[in-house]
DNA sequence: GCTACCCTACTCGGATATGGAATGTCCGAGTATGCTCGG
DNA sequence: CCGAGCATACTCGGACATTCCATATCCGAGTAGGGTAGC
């Protein structure tokens, strides 16, 4: 898994403290993490692709969540970073026997692909269950300080 | 996740129909399901060395299951090809921000790490469930014909 | 005829190339801000 | 004094290098089996 997925997590959860329709600066974000900058930049035009967040260009430009922070699930920031396919694809290599006999949507039947496709599944719906406003307030809960901490950060200056 | 991971479930599947102590032929495996040979064999190899094969070497040599099936799990197999690390790794950012205050142990209490730690338990244990003897009678019993066609194709010649 | 030895062929094992994806960097397109100049 | 126009700085967006890992391949180490020579 991509080392951005866990930075987008933390930005969002960053922009679900920022007032609503408020952008965050990406440069400022990347400093406060010591992350490189242009390189987030990039993992979160991916999550503009995906519907996850909006742009703003300009001066005081900047991300914002698309949707309200109940309504995005880590599973979204996953999906849109490592890409929508399932980490296990069926090659359905017993499509290759020298008898190919039932070559037809074996990836259904397959039972080694039907365990893969499970497992996967439970992994999703793991993910999907926890929101960035459910993470953002157990973690404001936990760590009282650190909201402000941010919002101080990326207002100074 | 990478391909050698449905062969070696496949193969393990194949030694599991094949009387108990008698090795495998890694090259005829690989030509039965025409894949590369070599690079089958390294994937067996790291099979060797997490104790889930044993190796035969000379004529007639192969490999075999180290355990019972019953006793290998479709987690075993993905842990001996994968790494046992997980796939996401919490690289504490939070420990990056300018006032350091608990770099500590961080992982056990981020709680993005938590959440993915919490979906790939429940995918792992998901695989935990399947072992090869599982998939095995399943297979055997949907689809009769494969066991007697993958044994005389590996006993011929 | 039997046995011990050697030779060969076969298979695993690790060291060695290669390709593609993830990672990281840079410059151009577009926009809001603030200044300037004219009315 | 006020407003329109313009220059500017700032930020996103996509195109361009680089590094690392999955993929693929090859040759050496070790072993079982058979053949051969000697007894």
């Amino acid at each position: 898994m991509g080392r951005g997925v866990e930075w987008a997590v933390h930005s969002c959860v960053n922009m679900a403290w920022t007032p609503p329709g408020e952008p965050v600066n990406s440069a400022r974000l990347a400093e406060f993490y010591k992350l490189p900058a242009a390189y987030l930049n990039k993992q979160f035009q991916s999550l503009v692709r995906a519907g996850v967040l909006e742009s703003v260009s300009g001066p005081h430009g900047g991300f914002l969540l698309a949707r309200r922070p109940e309504n995005i699930s880590v599973l979204d920031i996953v999906l849109a970073l490592e890409g929508q396919d399932p980490a296990f694809r069926c090659e359905a290599i017993l499509g290759n026997v020298p008898d190919p006999v039932r070559q037809d949507n074996f990836a259904r039947t397959c039972l080694i692909s039907q365990t893969m496709r499970q497992a996967e599944l439970a992994w999703r719906q793991a993910l999907a269950r926890q929101s960035i406003a459910g993470i953002a307030d157990s973690m404001e809960r936990r760590f009282p300080s650190d909201k402000g901490k941010v919002l101080d950060y990326l207002a100074a200056e």
